[in-house]
Formats: structure tokens, sequence, C-alpha cells
DNA sequence: TTGCAACGTCAACAAAGCTGACATAAAATA
DNA sequence: TATTTTATGTCAGCTTTGTTGACGTTGCAA
């Protein structure tokens, strides 16, 4: 992928030239992808009570189980108070669990309670059930450049943050 | 595009199969990349002490002069009051200009003062940069390929937003 | 004339971001 | 050992941006 240029004439696709027009479409249809992207899960929310804050938490411990606050703060990219409000009520309401570290007791690792990890379900199983549909219907091409068009936007020390990790305690 | 299933054998991919996993990646790389994709914005936005609203004020009423409150209120779904309270504020600061409408003397028709131009400018100018890179990166068909996911992940009715808007008074 | 539509605005509230300041416990280091 | 740094928690105060409810005005339309 991301040859540039072959045969006959200098195409424009071939020179990527991208008009300002191309790009504010690619930017609206971002700010119209994300809203239709949080929708479902916000609806599921408010009937919690609960923000998109709480679902961020929520995620990024079900995903990394035994991550610190540390290690949720860089992730997140708030400010600890804001991110401790969050944590504070899923503590209190029993979804999330933090433990001091035994390797260093000033850290807490965070876990997800029973309840808190049916909540993590009912939540991602309505927006991965959006994403597939997405997927689905614009096929598995259209998902890889999606996919590419994504690691370029995002700020290059969150790329491949995927790939399972360190939760030892 | 989207065909479905040809040559040897039903490949995982013929068949559109995904994994929660695979959902699970895109989910993160849509909240990472839609970081990266406001953050120069916001960085200007600071500066001139408005928010992320203002900017999508502006947005649109540039893309769209002299669309109405009532239009601005149904692409951007916020209540009135809310916009109501950003636009006050651009109005005030002149950067938005309301002209109550001709034919209907109720509406007001919203544009962009000069200085509202260039702050306009600024901001979109900042968020095309980035845009544009990541498409460059990314290459032509990746593009293709975004575009058509993210058509998919908003609102039916927000799709083919683009194609000028009428702006008649 | 009566009613609906488009808009503006006040009030009150909540979520979620921020900064600054201070406290504690534990690790790391001099 | 004494000191400093790190990880975390928390209080206070402020901002932006969203909400609902209520009410007022102007103007189009029946």
């Amino acid at each position: 992928m991301r040859e540039a240029g072959n045969s006959k004439g200098p195409g424009r696709e071939d020179l990527l030239f991208l008009t300002d027009d191309q790009l504010r479409k690619g930017i609206e249809a971002m700010f119209f992808a994300y809203r239709g992207f949080t929708r479902d899960p916000d609806k599921i929310l408010v009937k919690h009570a609960y923000g998109r804050a709480h679902h961020r938490a929520i995620h990024f411990i079900n995903g990394n189980p035994g991550t610190t606050v540390g290690g949720l703060l860089e992730v997140l990219g708030v400010s600890k108070q804001s991110l401790n409000r969050v944590l504070r009520r899923l503590i209190a309401d029993k979804l999330v669990e933090s433990r001091a570290g035994t390797i260093d007791r000033r850290t807490r690792h965070l876990f997800l309670s029973d309840e808190g990890k049916r909540l993590e379900k009912e939540l991602s199983h309505a927006q991965r059930r959006r994403m597939r549909a997405a997927y689905r219907a614009a096929g598995p091409e259209a998902v890889a450049g999606f996919r590419e068009v994504l690691d370029q936007l995002m700020e290059p020390r969150y790329r491949g943050y995927n790939n399972t990790r360190d939760s030892r305690n």
C-alpha cells in the first residue's frame, strides 16, 4: 500500500492532491461519526446516571485489569483530580476495586468488580454492535483504510496502544 | 466495492467475521483519533478564550452562510439555550452577524464577519493540516475506506450532509 | 383574531474539564 | 539514616457546555 504514482500521467490521486473541500468533508464526517459512535453507550449511561468519563474509565480498566491510577491518567489524558472524581464514585458504587500494589504499595491497581463487568459488557456490546454494522456495511478493505487513517490522526504515542497491557502487580 | 465471498473457501474476511477484539481496537482507535483530531483547534481556541462549541458554530456557519438558528440547531443537536449562549457571545464579539430574514422576519440568518472568517481560517487550517497529513500518509484507498466507515457510523440523517446548503435569505 | 413558529432569555442544575494547594505513605536516594 | 521524590487522594474554586422548565416577543398563517 501507499504507492505513489505509477502509470499514465500525474493524476491527482497519485500525487495525493487533496482539496480543502475533500478535507472539510472528512472533518465533518469525523464530527458526525463520533457522535453516532458515542450515542448508544451514552443512552445506557444516562439510565445508570453515569457519564462518558465513567465509560472511558470502565473501558480501559476492563482492557487493562490491574492498571494503576497513573496508567489510566496517561491513557485518558485528564488531570488526576478529574479522574479521581470519576474513580471515587465508581469505587464507592463498587463497580471498580482498587488494591494497593504489592511491589510498590503506593500504587493502586484497578479492577472491575462483577457488577462493573456487567456494565462494561452492556456498554461495549452496544458500541460494538454499531461498529460491527458499520464495518459490515463498508467491507473489509474500507475497514483497513479506516484504521490506517485513524492511526494517523491520533497522537503517535497512542498508536498501537492495543496489544495486551502489563497488569502485573 | 462490498463484494462478498468469491474464490476458495469461506474466509473470515469474506464472511465479514469480526472479532470483539477487532472491534474493540477500532473503538479505541476512534477515541484516540478523535482526540488528535480536535487537539490543534483546541489549542488555538484557548488562546482566544473560546471552546469547542464555538468552533462548531463557526465551522457550520462558515460552511452554510445564511443558515438560520434552527438550521444550526439541527446540525449541532444541542438545545437552543445551549446554542444561544455560544451564539450570543460570538455575536457580541462581532465574529458572527445575525440578520433577520426578509421573507420570514422571525428567522435569524447567520454569517461570519471578516474577523469571524479570520478565526475560522485559523482553526480550519490547523485541522485540515492534520487531516491532510493523515490522508497523505494513509493513501487514497485508505481515505475512501475511512469515509465509508464514518458514513456508516453516523446517524443516517447526517449522511451526505455536505453538498452546499441552502443559504438564501 | 387566534394560534403556531422562530427565536431570545432567565434560572437552576449537572457533568467533566482545569489549576493550585496541601496531605500521606512509601520508595528511592544522598 | 535523613532527605527527597513519587503515587495517590482530596479540598476548593472556577469554566465550559450540556440539560429542563418557564416565559416573552415577534411575525406568519389560518
